[in-house]
DNA sequence: CGTACTTATATAAGTTGGCTATACATTTAC
DNA sequence: GTAAATGTATAGCCAACTTATATAAGTACG
C-alpha cells in the first residue's frame, strides 16, 4: 500500500508523502481563496516570468508554462489585449516577438499581489504561531524549488502515443 | 504602496509577502509538474475531501470548492462516469443525493498521490539539505492552513458557513 | 391536507482557455 | 536560389466552467 495517502489526515512517513499531501490540498486552498474575477493561472505566472527575469519569445514562454505555442499566442493576445504587455520585434529574428511587460502590467502584477498577500495575512492569522514561524520560514526553500529548472521529469510531450 | 512586493528577489519584510509569491509560484509550479492528462484539480479536490470526509451533497460540495452548483453537478457526473463516485440519495431529504467516493475511485486517488509524491521526491532531491528541512517541516502548518475553514475573504456569494 | 414558499439538483445555452492541425513568414543550409 | 527548418498565427474542436431557469421534494400555515 502507501504510506500515509490514504483517506485520513495526512500521517507523517518520514516526509514526502504527507508534504506531497499538503501541497496538493494547498493547489486547491489557493484556488479557492483566489476571487472568481481574476486573470487565470498561465497568464498571471507568464507576466511573472515577464516581469521577473525581462522579454521573452512566445515558443519560450509556452515550453516554461508547459503549453502548446498556439495556447501560448492566446495568452499573450490576451495580456496584450488588457495592456499588460507588448508584442515588439526581435532585432535579431524577423519571425520571432519578443513579450515584454508594460507598466500597467506590472502595477496589474503589484496589485493583485498585494491582494493575495493581504488574504494570505488574514488567513495565516488563524494558525498557531509555531506553525506560522514554520511556514515562514520555509519560504526561501519554496522559493528555490519552483524555481528549479523545468527538467521535464519524463511526461508532458509523449502525445503522439 | 506594497510591502517588498517589488522587483527583485522575494525581501523579507516579516515574511508574508515573500511567502505569498513564493505560494503563487508554487501554484504554476505544481500545474506544471502534472501530467496534462490528469483530471482536473477541481475533481480532484473533490474526490479527495469525499475520501477524507464521507459523503456529501452536491451543493455542500460546490460551497466547499467555490464553483456553482450546476458546476458541481458536473464535476460529480464526470466523477460518477469514470466511476470514481456514487450518487446515493439521502435517506433523510429525498431531494439531495449523497456522493459517494468508490473503491475505485479511492485506488485513483491512491495512484495519483503516490505519482506526484515520486515528483516531489526528485525535484525536492536537487534543492539543499536545509531547505529540504524546511520543506518538511512545514508540512504540519501546510495541513492546518489549507484545512482553515472556508471563511469567505470577500468576493463571490455568501457561502453557508 | 392544500396551497405557497423554499431548497436541492438538473438542464440549457454561452464563455473561456486550452488542444491539434495547419498555414504563413522568415531564416538557414546547400 | 530553392528546400528544409523554425517562429508565430489561424481554424476548428472540446472540456469545464458560468448564469438563468426548470423540476422535484420538503416546510409552513390556513
Amino acid at each position: 500500500m502507501n504510506t500515509g495517502g490514504g483517506a485520513g489526515p495526512p500521517r507523517d512517513d518520514g516526509g514526502i508523502d504527507g508534504l506531497s499531501t499538503a501541497l496538493e490540498r494547498l493547489a486547491s486552498w489557493l484556488r479557492r481563496i483566489t476571487p472568481r474575477g481574476e486573470y487565470d493561472l498561465v497568464a498571471m505566472s507568464t507576466l511573472d516570468a515577464l516581469a521577473a527575469e525581462g522579454p521573452q519569445r512566445i515558443s519560450d514562454l509556452a515550453a516554461r508554462e508547459r503549453i502548446s505555442q498556439p495556447g501560448m499566442t492566446g495568452v499573450v493576445t490576451r495580456l496584450a489585449e488588457a495592456g499588460f504587455v507588448e508584442r515588439r520585434p526581435d532585432p535579431t529574428d524577423g519571425r520571432a516577438a519578443l513579450v515584454t511587460v508594460t507598466d500597467t502590467g506590472r502595477t496589474h502584477l503589484a496589485a493583485r499581489h498585494a491582494a493575495r498577500a493581504a488574504v494570505l495575512a488574514e488567513q495565516i492569522g488563524r494558525i498557531p504561531e509555531d506553525h506560522r514561524r514554520a511556514l515562514l520560514a520555509a519560504t526561501g526553500a519554496l522559493t528555490e524549488l519552483t524555481a528549479s529548472a523545468p527538467h521535464d521529469t519524463d511526461d508532458h510531450k509523449d502525445a503522439t502515443a
